[in-house]
DNA sequence: TATTGTTATACTCTATAACTATA
DNA sequence: TATAGTTATAGAGTATAACAATA
């Protein structure tokens, strides 16, 4: 529960709070990886596609990403970050890591201790 | 980034036919904390009082929770888990948790601690 | 015939604004 | 007048089922 919340607690660090954990997702996984097909949108999130088609339908309306029907194969769609879309990402980044660094300079030495080992664990067990 | 690949591999494990996840964070405070009132779930879920009213109203309809009005100020009403909602808690763990428990059965009395006192640090950092 | 994306429909979670009952 | 809870309303994310376009 503890890990449900501090994940829920950061992600709320946002540049805009208009913007949806899921749609910030699609955009950061755009923003990281290039354009991806909504199949491959909806896969990565592990939502099903109309699910996948209507955050991209809100992204795109914003001006955060754009379609493109692929050349190769017309029945699929590559979806783009904008230009727009990738300065939005950088400063939620930003925002984000302000706050982590606040919070981290007011623990104590022997907490940021604690943290820093627990981490490692939770990595090593999330990779199981 | 440890925070979040935890929590999404914890999700990841989550039974199918469980309840949601708002649903289950109040049912789980109510198990392990006792009753509170309306006030109090949307204060510690960090959600607005229509939010929790309507995440109660579905706990109640299904059983999970009762609600009784308080005896000193009438204003408040007092949100309890049933019998059903306890049984319900711990069956939901149970499936969630299935291959942590191997994990965390594999990790030292230290590495156990550590997580323990990590889950303290993160909790009351997440509530600022 | 199979795959990709979309639309239709329904449910939950979220919020703000307005309302009721009580302090 | 202030507070606790509820109702009204709206927008977003989720799903399944059905459909269109393309391979």
């Amino acid at each position: 529960m503890a890990t449900f919340r501090l994940s829920r607690r950061l992600r709320s660090e946002r540049a805009l709070d208009s913007m949806s954990d899921p749609q910030f997702a699609v955009l950061a996984t755009l923003n990281g990886h290039g354009p991806h097909t909504l199949g491959e949108l909806a896969d990565r999130e592990r939502v099903t596609a109309p699910s996948m088609n209507r955050t991209v339908n809100c992204l795109e309306e914003a001006g955060w990403v754009t379609r493109t029907p692929d050349e190769d194969d017309r029945r699929k769609v590559n979806i783009e970050i904008t230009d727009a879309g990738r300065e939005l990402v950088g400063e939620t980044v930003r925002r984000r890591d302000l706050w982590l660094a606040k919070v981290v300079a007011s623990l104590t030495p022997a907490q940021r201790r604690t943290l820093g080992e627990a981490a490692e664990i939770m990595r090593e067990v999330a990779a199981r």
